[in-house]
DNA sequence: TTGTAGGCGTTATCAG
DNA sequence: CTGATAACGCCTACAA
């Protein structure tokens, strides 16, 4: 590969004036920087971007931590951020963290041994107070889908308390009053949100809460599909379950299916987050909108105002909103 | 952040000595050793990646090139790839092509100058020329999803000829005379061998192929959705569609929905690729697996062997296997 | 086993 | 506007 080195020598100019017509920045005479120009393109030159990051300690490229890489909800987040930056010419590297606290930290430190000129991380398991060290470090740290109140400017986060809230009310005001709910793990802020919402709702109508009617599951397809079942055994008596995402919603519907249940006759099933095949089950899912794509396009707006200086409207927290489908109805007796 | 020379001087060493403690690879008298390892502890030191790269040439971080971050497709892909690199220490950096020539070659230039150690790419757009030419330069370049014939030795690829013949099979087994197919853009290669595959079962069968039976879609729901409202619009006579991939199966799905049919028994509806999903589906799609997984894992793994001197055994060419579940049924008179 | 010194490809600070 | 020259943080012969 071609160094600037040969590059210069070849347009017969100094190294200098060669980092400078690649950086555009400080005036080059015309015609100095057109023997740059051809030579460049004559030794198929390309800057070796370790090199400039070595030299300049800033890379062009922003670290991204999600928890894995599969799955509706990373897929819609990473490519919302990645358009994002790309069309403004940056570049993401992308680790996982597995929502283990271990290997969250891992990934961080290994995104900053990168020199990243920021971070955007989704992280789980990892503390507040971690968080808040970690931002005083010299690599700036942004958070998505969570909110640290000492971090709020850096945070791209979801009204998760509302949308758990208006989950359970569309029910209720369908009729509903004995209704089941599957969570997902409770240390994850997000889950814990939505049930805070969901007993709100239940509250506000006057129906009791009960413990009997809660399982916590994993978040994933198994999660829903072992919930209902825990329902089912226990002879639990109900006519709507909300799951706390759309996954575990789909597993629930499979296993009230394989127990004779009519859908949604017989069970309003409720799900979370609006990824992509929720509108190709049947009956088509009726859920809670997560605008998680447009949250990573805001979240790389974030970075390139806050760390490019771009001139950018940056909204930090999102609404959820109701989508209605197919697989709720009134509560029929 | 501490540099190694701040550890050398704290542990009083010389620099050569810190980075023999730091790589592992020279000997090095425990006494120092500790020494050095309490003097890293003490300042937090962190080896800078970046610096390491540029004196080393070489970065333990592999290049991933996908058309796409979202699609369950390309997620399972990338979760395979990285749990096996992970595993082994390196890191990946990922971009992304969008099926797009310019955009597969910019990936491709932007990888090679963040000085991976080798690239695991999955391009569309690209020529076999091009590829052959790129396997010349000094980055090891690895194809996935994808056979060229000179590069076979860097490829681990899915036998799709065979998936689309085994597809289109066991429809013709259960007496569907007149099936449709909606295929993917011809210029992908998998969806090309896919309809091969589908035109030998079908000649095997003594079942002629009809242009007017072939649909091309954009392998994404829409395609499946307006390719079975062509064939309606047209008033093909059909029992049975043949996707060639789940999304678009799903797709279709969802219009024969909307068309009134039953399913299956009005129509037969065959996936590929056996995404995560299918199996949520109402029915179940039957499809044919595509373990794509298991593929980032073996190209990973074949990285590990070429790259990394690991000793490891490959498997260049997957065969792909029906997935039998409740979409497809026999011919219903 | 340990230390010295040159180099990896750029950027950035000074002079000129 | 342009050219030397010193960093950037680490690796790696080569010496000792």
């Amino acid at each position: 590969m071609a160094t600037i080195y040969e590059v210069s020598e070849l347009a017969g100019v100094s190294l200098a004036t060669v980092s400078r017509v690649m950086n555009k920045n400080a005036k080059v005479r015309d015609k100095t920087r057109i023997k740059v120009e051809v030579a460049m393109k004559e030794l198929g030159y390309r800057p070796n971007a370790i090199a400039q990051s070595l030299a300049s300690s800033r890379s062009n490229s922003i670290g991204i931590l999600v928890s894995e890489l599969h799955g509706p909800f990373f897929g819609q987040m990473m490519a919302g951020i990645e358009s994002e930056l790309r069309a403004a010419g940056k570049h993401v590297i992308i680790t996982t963290g597995h929502s283990e606290e271990d290997k969250e930290k891992d990934g961080i430190e290994f995104l900053i041994g990168r020199s990243c000129d920021a971070l955007i991380i989704h992280v789980e398991a990892v503390s507040d107070e971690y968080l808040i060290e970690l931002s005083k470090g010299k690599t700036p740290i942004f958070l998505i889908s969570r909110h640290v109140e000492a971090l709020s400017e850096n945070c791209i986060s979801l009204d998760d308390e509302l949308g758990g809230y208006l989950a359970t009310k569309k029910l209720v005001e369908q009729g509903h009053k004995n209704i089941a709910y599957i969570s997902g793990p409770q240390f994850k802020a997000d889950a814990s949100n939505r049930l805070i919402g969901h007993k709100r709702a239940l509250a506000e109508h006057d129906i009791q809460f009960y413990e009997d009617s809660l399982y916590i599951g994993d978040f994933k397809e198994t999660g829903g599909n072992e919930g209902l079942k825990h329902f089912i055994d226990k002879k639990l008596s109900f006519s709507a379950v909300v799951c706390a995402n759309d996954e575990m919603a789909s597993g629930a519907m499979k296993c009230a299916r394989e127990h004779g249940f009519e859908l949604p006759e017989q069970l309003s099933i409720m799900g979370y987050d609006n990824i992509i095949f929720t509108n190709y089950l049947y009956p088509k899912l009726t859920t809670i909108d997560n605008p998680i794509n447009e949250m990573g396009h805001m979240a790389a707006k974030l970075v390139l105002k806050n760390v490019y200086q771009k001139k950018l409207e940056i909204k930090h927290i999102f609404e959820p909103s109701l989508i209605s489908r197919n697989s709720v109805t009134s509560f029929q007796q």
